[in-house]
This record gives C-alpha cells, sequence and structure tokens, in this order.
DNA sequence: GCCCATCCGTGACCGAGATCACCATCACAC
DNA sequence: GTGTGATGGTGATCTCGGTCACGGATGGGC
C-alpha cells in the first residue's frame, strides 16, 4: 500500500517539503526490508549503495574494536535515517549499523537518492540542517569525553534524552550496558553512578525507566563553559 | 583588488565549481579582516551571522571547560573554512574559533552566503560532501577516544598529518601542547610518548619537525578493526 | 649580548575508572 | 513451575595517565 508509505515519509523531517504527488513516486522506489534484533545492517567498510529510513524499531551506529569493544555513535529511531554520508561523498560506511531490536527499514537505492537530492534543493537543504545537527551532536561528545568524568558524561546523557520527551521520564529503555558504549564507560562504572544519582536524588529508577528529579544538579555535573 | 581575491577563491574546494562570474560577484561580497595571534574569531554561543575563509595563518576550532581545559575539534588552514553550521541551522556558534598564527580572513555575511547557496546547486553540493568529510572525522576521533589509549591516539594523529604531505613529513608544527588538546591528553604524556616513539625508531624529530619513519608500526598502534 | 616567553623533559605521586570475579534478579519460553 | 539468557549490583585490584613540581632548552626582541 504506497499511500501509507507516503503518508509515513511525510512526517520524515528530511521529506517534509516535498509535495504529495513527489512523496507517491518516492514510495514508489522505496522497499521495506526486516531485520531481526542483533542483525548488522551494514559494515564499516561496505561500499554503501543505499539509504535507509526507520519505519519501526530502533538501530545503533557504532564503532568496534578488534577485542570486541564498542562505541554506539548514535541510536536511530522511527522516522531518522542513515546511510547518507556514503552516498554523497562515495567513501565506504564509516560504522556498523546494527538493529537493537526488530525493525523494519525503508531502502532507497543510490541512483534514486542522488536524483532526488539534486532536483530538489529543498531536500539538499534539509540534509544540510541534518548533518548539521549531526556535527554539532558529535562536536558535543567529543568534547564530553575530554572535559567531562563519566558522571558527568552520563548526566549529559540523561539530560538529552529526557529533553525528547516531557523533559523528565526517559520513554525508550536503557540498558547499563547501551549507556556504557554511549558515553564510552563500563558497564559497572554506569551501575555505579546511576546508584549515585538515585542516592543524591537526582533521578529515580522504577524497572529499566529513569526519571529525571533535579535537572539542575545534573547539568551543573555537565558543564563545561564558563 | 578583487581579481585575486576571486582566483583565491577559486582554488577553495567549495567555489571550485562557481564560474569566474560568479567568483567575482563572490570576491565583491566579501571583506578581509585580520586577526592576531591568539585573538578570539567567535565565541561558542555567538548568535554567528557570517561565514569566513582562511585567507592567511592558521585557527583552531575549541571546546574550553570552565577551568581552562580545552579540546581542539579541528585546525584549519589557508582555503578552509568555517561557520557554516550556524548559517545552515541558525544555532549558536557550537565553538570558539581561535587565531594560531596571525591571520588573515574572508568574511561573507550571513544572506550572501545563503543567496549563493540556495542559488547554486553545485555549492550546496560541496557543502555536503564537506559536511560528510568533517562528520566522518568527528566520528572517527570519538572512536579513537573511546578504543584507543593515548599513544594510539597520537600515532592516528601522526599518521592522519603526514597522509597531507608526501606521507612522511609532518609539514606544520605543532606543539605537543597542541597535540595535547588534539588527542584529549596531557602536554606530559605527549612528551613521554613521542620520547617512546623516537626509541621504538617509529618517528624521528628535528626541531619541532615529526618524520614518520615506519608507518606500519604506528598503524599498528592505531587499529580498531578486527 | 641579555631578557622573557614559550616550549620541552622527567621524576613522584595519586586517583578515576577499567577489569575481574561473583552472585542476584528478571523475563520469558517451554 | 524450572531452565536459560540477558541484565544489574558490588567488592577487590591494578594501571594508565593526570597533576604537581621542577629545571633546562630555545628563540625572538631590543
Amino acid at each position: 500500500m504506497p499511500q501509507s508509505t507516503a503518508d509515513f515519509l511525510a512526517t520524515v523531517p528530511l521529506f517534509r517539503s516535498l509535495s504529495p504527488e513527489e512523496l507517491v513516486i518516492f514510495a514508489q522506489l522505496i522497499r521495506a526490508r526486516n531485520y531481526a534484533r542483533g542483525s548488522v545492517i551494514l559494515f564499516e567498510d561496505d561500499p554503501g549503495d543505499a539509504f535507509f529510513v526507520v519505519r519501526s524499531g530502533r538501530v545503533k551506529v557504532v564503532l568496534m574494536a578488534a577485542d570486541g569493544r564498542e562505541v554506539i555513535l548514535g541510536i536511530l529511531g522511527v522516522g531518522e535515517h542513515f546511510g547518507e554520508l556514503a552516498l554523497i561523498d562515495g567513501q565506504p560506511r564509516s560504522a556498523h549499523v546494527i538493529a537493537m531490536e526488530d525493525a523494519s527499514l525503508y531502502v532507497l537505492r543510490r541512483e534514486d537518492f542522488r536524483q532526488r537530492v539534486e532536483q530538489n534543493p529543498a531536500v539538499a537543504w534539509a540534509l544540510l540542517l541534518e548533518l548539521s545537527r549531526r556535527l554539532r551532536r558529535a562536536d558535543e561528545k567529543i568534547g564530553a569525553l575530554v572535559l567531562l568524568d563519566v558522571p558527568g558524561r552520563i548526566a549529559r546523557l540523561l539530560l538529552e534524552h529526557a529533553a525528547e520527551g516531557d523533559g523528565q521520564l526517559i520513554e525508550k529503555p536503557l540498558t547499563h550496558q547501551t549507556i556504557a558504549h554511549l558515553v564510552g564507560a563500563s558497564r559497572e562504572t554506569i551501575s555505579r553512578a546511576l546508584r549515585d544519582f538515585v542516592q543524591a536524588g537526582w533521578i529515580t529508577m522504577e524497572r529499566r525507566r529513569i526519571r529525571v528529579m533535579d535537572r539542575a544538579a545534573l547539568e551543573r555535573r555537565t558543564t563545561l563553559r564558563a
């Protein structure tokens, strides 16, 4: 049912500027594909000839060391996309992408993507916006890794995730292990730091759902600026 | 002399696709401005209404902690540009930019920049390319910070910089302090690690110029992938 | 020349956080 | 229920690298 596909695409910021007719054309070019939890959607160093939009589920973008340690560069949820870098610059994939839960993705082939972008300045602009956003986040992450200690980086992560909801509750369940990979620390350290946050009254945790109780205290833990 | 300005702009990748006439128009829109070594070109959180191209000298893009510690996100040399993020997404500046040496910059105002990009798909595409490149580098840096120890991060930096020249000599003089800020370590640690590299025969140093002697050894120190 | 500002080298100390080693829960599947 | 795999908690160690405290080298300006 191409119509519902087009409806979905209309909710994706990248395509928000497209006309209904264009959306329908688009919907015909893409294919949905399903991935089981844990399966690898694309490998670092792959040639990279497709663009993906998350239709359901969540995926993580990760770098891995030879010994199995990993960093999560980002977690992408419904409506978010990946794979554009390799299509823009022709370089190989820069990271692995792995399904964190059973997921369904829309796939668009290289040529179709490129045509859409080139023929549509608004899409190009939306892409620039998205890449800018990611670059800012990446730079912030670099700053956090160097300038903050682990509790500080965790606090920052919590604030960031809480901001997506009502400002308090963190919707998406994150395991300690996942948080560890996100902030570049060990699982044990996360466990201890979160315990301390709870004891300090800054957050509460019930069954893997974290609620921010004292935003200001967390912020104090994260400020770099003078 | 606008002509020479246009000639210079023609060498900047971002503008390479522009016609000679367009370059001349462009050259009339920009102004050169000089900055003494150490002066702050723009502050984090500034509103950000200009775009800059380095005409001479080098500038560093930095994040600073309240206590004065800093991370260098990047060093930009002649022909490189900054300030586009704030113009694309309208957000405030994401970092400080500071002149590392006496520098001369071309400045383009927000509206002129935006017009150029929107009226010129090739420029938009070149910008996408540039942002992609930066995003990849930022992600690599995140990976290095989490997955590599300090000597590994230094090795990576050296290889990266050597790649810009003949593959051996690192042209631009980097102080230990600067390297420290680039890899997120202390000056002392850099000093000790470089001594070890020299003793191992991986590099040589004569008067602040580093030459890579054993590329393979350095690479072994930096590989994340299995 | 001589100053003064950067820059570099190295030892001593110590602390945040990784690692190791367990055991306790939890959530499902069967 | 009972088993099994993914999670979470916590103590005991150990180590990388930051910090402190020097002192020495280098180099441009007057």
